[in-house]
DNA sequence: ATTACTGCAAAGCATTTGCAGACTG
DNA sequence: CAGTCTGCAAATGCTTTGCAGTAAT
C-alpha cells in the first residue's frame, strides 16, 4: 500500500498494525463503499488474511475517529463504509447491478439550517437515491 | 381498526386478511416508523398474536405494492417500515433517544434532476439525519 | 511494561425460506 | 375451487462479544 496521509497521521491511541493498514488500503483502492464480507474478499484476492471481526472492530473504530464513514445499503440490508473524501458523501445506487454512481453536490445544508432552528442538532446525514443505471434501465426496457 | 381508505383500496390480488389489517393498523396508529420486531411487540400489547415471518412478508408486499415505505435505521442496522402518508417521508433521529422529528419538504428533487442527466433513473431515495433532539442536546451539555 | 489489537470460537438477532394446512374471494 | 396467506420450524448471514495470546509503543 502506497502509504497514504490517512495512515501516517492515524490517531496516537491507534496502533499501526498490518490489518488495520490492509483494511484501510482496501477502502482505498475501491471506487465505492465496502461492506466488511466484501473487504474481507478484497484482502483474499490479495492473498492476504484478516478475521471478520477484526474488520469490523476496525472499521468501527475509524468510524469513531472520523475516518470511514458507515451507511446501509437498504436493498441488501447490510453495512457499507467508506473512506471519508472530501470529494463526495453520496451515491445513486443501481436497484439491477448495484452500481454506485457519486452524487457530488450534497442538497442538505438548507436542510440541516432548517433543523437548527427547530433545536435538533445535527451529527450526520445519510443519504440513498435508488434506481436503475443506465445500461440496467436499457435492459429494462427491452424486456418489456 | 377504524376501517382506513388504505384498506379499502388494497389491490384486487391482496386478500383482506386479519394479520394484513393489524399490521396496517400498528403502523396507522404509530407516529413513527417501525421495525418488524416492533410492530410484533404493538400487536402483543392488543393482544393481537402473529408471527414475525408473516409480519415480514406482508410488509415486503406492501412496500412493492407502494402502500408502505422502507428505511434503514443505521444506528441500530435495522429496517423501518411507514404508512406512505403524504405528509412526510423523512425524520431526524435523535442518536440518543431514537426519537424521529419528521422532516417536511424534500430537498431532494433538484438532486434527482441532475442524476436525470446522468441517465440514472431515480425509483426512490432514502434520507436519515442524525444528532441530538433538544432533550439530549440539553442533558450531554450539562454533562459536560 | 503497558496498552491496544488480533485470532478464533461462539453467540445474537434480524431476516428469509420451505412447507403443509387454513383462509379469502 | 383456485390462489393466497399464515403458522410454524429451521436456516441464513451479518454483526457482536469474550477471552487468551500477540504485537505495537
Amino acid at each position: 500500500m502506497q502509504k497514504s496521509t490517512v495512515w501516517e497521521n492515524l490517531p496516537s491511541n491507534l496502533k499501526k498494525t498490518k490489518q488495520r493498514q490492509m483494511i484501510l488500503s482496501a477502502l482505498q483502492d475501491s471506487p465505492r463503499p465496502l461492506s466488511a464480507p466484501e473487504i474481507l474478499e478484497a484482502l483474499h484476492k490479495k492473498g492476504e488474511t484478516c478475521w471478520l471481526s477484526t474488520i469490523y472492530r476496525n472499521l468501527e473504530t475509524m468510524v469513531k475517529t472520523g475516518l470511514v464513514s458507515k451507511s446501509v445499503l437498504i436493498e441488501k440490508n447490510q453495512i457499507y463504509f467508506d473512506l471519508v473524501r472530501v470529494e463526495h458523501n453520496h451515491y445513486a445506487v443501481c436497484s439491477q447491478c448495484h452500481t454506485f454512481l457519486p452524487i457530488e453536490d450534497c442538497p442538505m445544508e438548507p436542510f440541516i439550517q432548517a433543523l437548527k432552528k427547530k433545536n435538533f442538532h445535527v451529527n450526520s446525514h445519510s443519504l440513498e437515491v435508488f434506481g436503475l443505471c443506465e445500461a440496467c434501465y436499457r435492459q429494462s426496457e427491452e424486456n418489456k
